[in-house]
DNA sequence: ATAGGGTTAG
């Protein structure tokens, strides 16, 4: 081991020799061994080296020598810089001081150090307005970015609860961490893809300038990341600037600008980059074909995309799964799903985004059977599923009613933790909400952190299908079930405060409300002065309230519009005919049903279905094919009987000589949802709660009689009809009876 | 440095 004696024995003033005091320095433990070494340097002739003296003034202080320390400092003829700072950083309460000493009476100019260090003391003498006047120094002298001096300001703000001030510094330091001005080009373009997924505009901007500043501008890579970023930001025009800046792109910055161009929507230019870098020779990767995706939608370039596809084939980058993920994609959005098909079929390795393209491109075409038997296909398969496949499947749930799928992934969504997932908790809401489970989603709802749009949007068609209509309005303040006045006031607040001029499908909204308010006469007038084409949908809406309102002689304006705008939709003659049966006019209903028998107008077989554990069962009009049947009708007998006792009343209880009436009216009771309903009391507990599907609008009969069975049995029941939710409990519907 | 599969409503 090297002593002092063993270096002052060979007297010359070296580098080395310097080097193996300062060694000697750093090894020391008590104070005895600096002073010393102190001894030696002066012995040595380097008490006028202010770097080693530096040193030593740094470990006297280390080793608390503080008065030593400072007696060393003054009693060197020019203290450099470091050595200022150095005893700015040790010495607290005189810091301030010395600040001001080597600013007022010295050449010498503070740096970074010697701002992060003062700032530090002010801190420590919990001095705000010191520590103010040095961050603004700081921000003169160009440091204020400097991450020492920044960490510095964040502790010094936090002392005095600017949080505010605090976390906006830390900010502006996150996006330069890598130490201002030190930064270089790769740091730069590390930064960009951070901010351009934020769609951090100004701070973009920011990095260009300091780009331009410190003159990286001729580096491709942070051009690149900078036509991104303002792709991303919708500023395809300063991307274009940028693009057009680059001698000879590169493959990478082809693609960064066609993908711009597609995502802003310019997809002409887009294809023309994409031809112009096929012309060069230049061979197209991935990135390239993926990039381009989006210009296929919502337009449906059918040829570009098989020309596409044969060019991948040729080129051999097919056998690249993110390219034949890509185009199952476009084809799926073309609606061609088996040259989808064909493609995931042929790909050689399937990764889980494959299966999923495929399989979201059946739910997206509203292909839900094949979507779920892909599904568990991919079950089978070594790849298992992720967010994205749940989330595909759970729509799928949600588009067919099939709650105890849905619920299986619910289970699955637990165990693999997918919950946190915002596409996933959405599409769990969805799920619920669609398949009867309306209180499940609200659960869901309530317990969810970060909603977007679509969550609201979710919950809020979740609730309108339910007919809870107060609740959604009292979340969300929307317009829905029956509330005139806010509805209204919405109307007229987007024509006169939002200068937005209302569309049909606005028009039909407002004669929606006024109808289900019973303000017939009021919706009337408003589709009167409607200033846009009459459309079904408003003539349509005003039908239903009538209908529902029993007002005869506006019903037959409505329908003889409807039978003229669309004159091939059943839906119209059904409603006006179950108007007329509702009115005991069965004359006027015959006629209604002669005349869709003599257009020849198609009428969809109503159908309800009823799921018990896991398994389905449909039941359609006098439906006796059922292993049950027998117990069934006899259910459904003993109930009429129990509900005529409690003033139940079916058309058949009103004389009728029209034979075909007879017939329809014998059919009423046999219609598939009470069929089902039956069934459903026989098979499950009781007083749990059934839930069945019809295919169609819930008929009035079957409507009131449901309303009677839950009363009289003490079952919620909910059934989805083709348009909503009813939920039935104790004689009632949450419809109000509007449907 | 560039790129891919997902949720609602209409």
């Amino acid at each position: 081991m090297l002593t002092t004696s063993a270096i002052t024995s060979t007297y010359s003033p070296t580098r080395s020799r310097n080097f193996f005091l300062l060694l000697l320095l750093k090894k020391s433990t008590t104070v005895s061994h600096p002073t010393q070494t102190h001894a030696q340097i002066i012995l040595n002739g380097f008490q006028n080296d202010v770097s080693t003296v530096t040193k030593l003034t740094h470990r006297l202080f280390d080793l608390k020598a503080t008065s030593y320390a400072r007696q060393l400092f003054l009693s060197t003829p020019n203290p450099d810089l470091f050595l200022f700072n150095v005893l700015i950083k040790f010495s607290n309460a005189h810091s301030i001081s010395l600040y001001t000493h080597l600013r007022k009476c010295t050449l010498l100019k503070p740096d970074n150090f010697t701002y992060a260090f003062a700032i530090a003391s002010a801190s420590t003498l919990s001095d705000e307005k010191v520590g103010i006047l040095l961050h603004e120094h700081a921000v003169v002298d160009g440091d204020g970015l400097d991450l020492f001096v920044g960490t510095a300001v964040v502790d010094f703000y936090l002392q005095f609860w600017r949080v505010d001030i605090a976390r906006k510094m830390f900010d502006k330091m996150g996006m330069l961490k890598d130490g201002g001005i030190r930064l270089d080009s790769t740091t730069v373009a590390a930064v960009l893809p951070a901010l351009a997924e934020l769609q951090e505009l100004i701070l973009g901007m920011e990095v260009q300038c300091l780009v331009l500043k410190l003159g990286f501008h001729s580096y491709l890579h942070v051009l690149t990341g900078l036509i991104s970023l303002y792709s991303k930001c919708g500023e395809i025009e300063a991307a274009k600037l940028l693009f057009g800046e680059i001698g000879r792109p590169d493959l990478v910055s082809y693609n960064a600008m066609i993908s711009g161009y597609t995502s802003n929507g310019e997809s002409e230019c887009s294809v023309k980059l994409f031809r112009q870098l096929l012309g060069y020779g230049e061979r197209v990767n991935s990135s390239t074909i993926v990039g381009l995706i989006p210009v296929f939608h919502p337009f449906g370039y059918l040829n570009l995309t098989t020309c596409i596809h044969s060019f991948c084939m040729k080129s051999g980058i097919i056998s690249q799964s993110s390219v034949s993920t890509a185009l199952t994609t476009v084809y799926s959005r073309l609606n061609k799903i088996n040259s989808a098909r064909l493609l995931f079929d042929e790909s050689s390795e399937k990764t889980p985004a494959s299966w999923n393209a495929m399989i979201s491109g059946y739910t997206q075409n509203g292909l839900t059977e094949a979507a779920i038997s892909l599904f568990q296909e991919m079950q089978i398969s070594e790849v298992s599923p992720n967010p994205v496949t749940v989330t595909s499947i759970l729509s799928a749930c949600a588009q067919l009613g099939a709650l105890s799928l849905g619920k299986w992934v619910h289970g699955l969504i637990r165990s693999k933790n997918f919950e946190s997932n915002i596409y996933v908790s959405t599409a769990l809401i969805d799920m619920y909400a669609k398949c009867g489970g309306i209180r499940e989603a609200l659960e869901l709802f309530d317990l969810m952190v970060g909603k977007n749009v679509v969550t609201w949007n979710a919950m809020i068609s979740g609730y309108g299908l339910h007919g809870q209509g107060q609740d959604a309005l009292r979340l969300f303040s929307e317009i829905h079930a029956g509330l005139v006045k806010e509805g209204e006031e919405t109307f007229q607040s987007m024509i006169h405060d939002y200068h937005f001029e209302p569309l049909p499908e606005h028009y039909a909204c407002m004669v929606d409300i006024l109808g289900r308010a019973g303000q017939l006469e009021k919706a009337l007038k408003f589709i009167k002065e409607m200033p846009v084409e009459l459309g079904a949908a408003e003539w349509g809406a005003l039908l239903g309230a009538c209908v529902i309102h029993k007002d005869k002689k506006l019903a037959q304006v409505a329908s003889e519009r409807l039978f003229e705008l669309d004159p091939e939709n059943v839906e119209y003659h059904v409603l006006l005919s179950n108007l007329y049966s509702a009115e005991r006019n069965y004359r006027l209903a015959a006629s209604v049903r002669q005349d869709v028998k003599r257009r020849n107008l198609a009428k969809i077989p109503g159908c309800t279905l009823i799921e018990i554990g896991e398994t389905p069962h449909v039941f359609t009009s006098g439906d006796r094919s059922h292993p049950q049947a027998s117990a069934i009708y006899a259910v459904l007998e003993e109930l009429i009987r129990k509900m005529k006792e409690v003033g139940f009343q079916t058309e058949t209880d009103t004389a009728s000589h029209d034979v075909e009436e007879e017939e329809k009216e014998l059919m009423i009771n046999v219609h598939s949802e009470k069929l089902a309903i039956a069934f459903g009391l026989i098979a499950t507990e009781p007083g749990t709660e059934i839930r069945i599907f019809k295919n169609l609008r819930v008929c009035v009969d079957c409507h009131t009689a449901t309303k009677f069975i839950s009363k009289i049995t003490e079952r919620d029941i909910v059934v989805r009809d083709a348009n909503q939710f009813h939920h039935f409990k104790d004689g009632l519907c949450s419809c109000g009876d509007y449907w």
